[in-house]
DNA sequence: CATTTCCGTAAGTCATGGCTTACTAATAGC
DNA sequence: GCTATTAGTAAGCCATGACTTACGGAAATG
């Protein structure tokens, strides 16, 4: 159930910022609450959320705390969307492929 | 921002659990939510959320509301989580080599 | 038309969580 | 040891949202 945290570390807008600031590398939590407009603090709390998530890892450098992108929330989070492909697919397509869209003639065979 | 309100109605166990009773295709309002915790106009509720992520799209048979899973929402999840294997991952895995304790060198090569 | 199903909406309650301003802790440099 | 940086924690405020019951509306059935 470790995707049930990874969603919802990611339904918050600005978590979801602070966890786009490290996809070009690590970065320190000063650093990625620079030019967000919350506190510093704000950003230690979305950064624990979002490790407990394990969608970031951290290490530290002297006095700086460096967060890194965490691949294993990544893939919790691929591995439960992707369980929505196999079987459902094929029930929902034929519903899609009878008529989708919009609002296309109803149809639906089993017409009772 | 697709992605953002389809996080947000994932975030939630209860619609979660909705959302998972359409993985063996289109089924009524009244259907899902029974052996849901939770009463009837509740599930009409996650439903609307989920529909509003693109997540489901019902139609209509006689009096009953059939609600089925959408693609387009869990396309754009995909394709946002997609979007941090692009160059986080190669600043991240400069990191991992460093000397991330537990971290097997990734290798990863052509995911993408 | 009246009734029965089935479903969405309205209104109100209550817990959760995101934010702020303190304050505390750990490391580096003088 | 003292001070400066850098970050996490504590406490409290307030908006959001998940739930309930009650009601209203559309389609089938007699």
């Amino acid at each position: 159930m470790t995707y049930g945290n990874a969603f919802i570390a990611l339904a918050d807008p600005t978590r979801r910022s602070v966890f786009e600031r490290l996809r070009g590398g690590p970065r320190a939590v000063g650093d990625i609450a620079e030019g967000l407009p919350v506190s510093r603090p704000a950003v230690s709390q979305h950064l624990k959320v979002l490790k407990e998530a394990r969608l970031v890892t951290a290490y530290r450098d002297g006095t700086r705390q460096f967060y890194a992108i965490d691949t294993h929330g990544l893939n919790a989070l691929r591995a439960y969307l992707d369980s929505f492909w196999g079987g459902a697919l094929g029930a929902f397509k034929t519903y899609a492929e009878r008529g989708a869209p919009k609002a296309r003639a109803r149809r639906k065979g089993s017409r009772r």
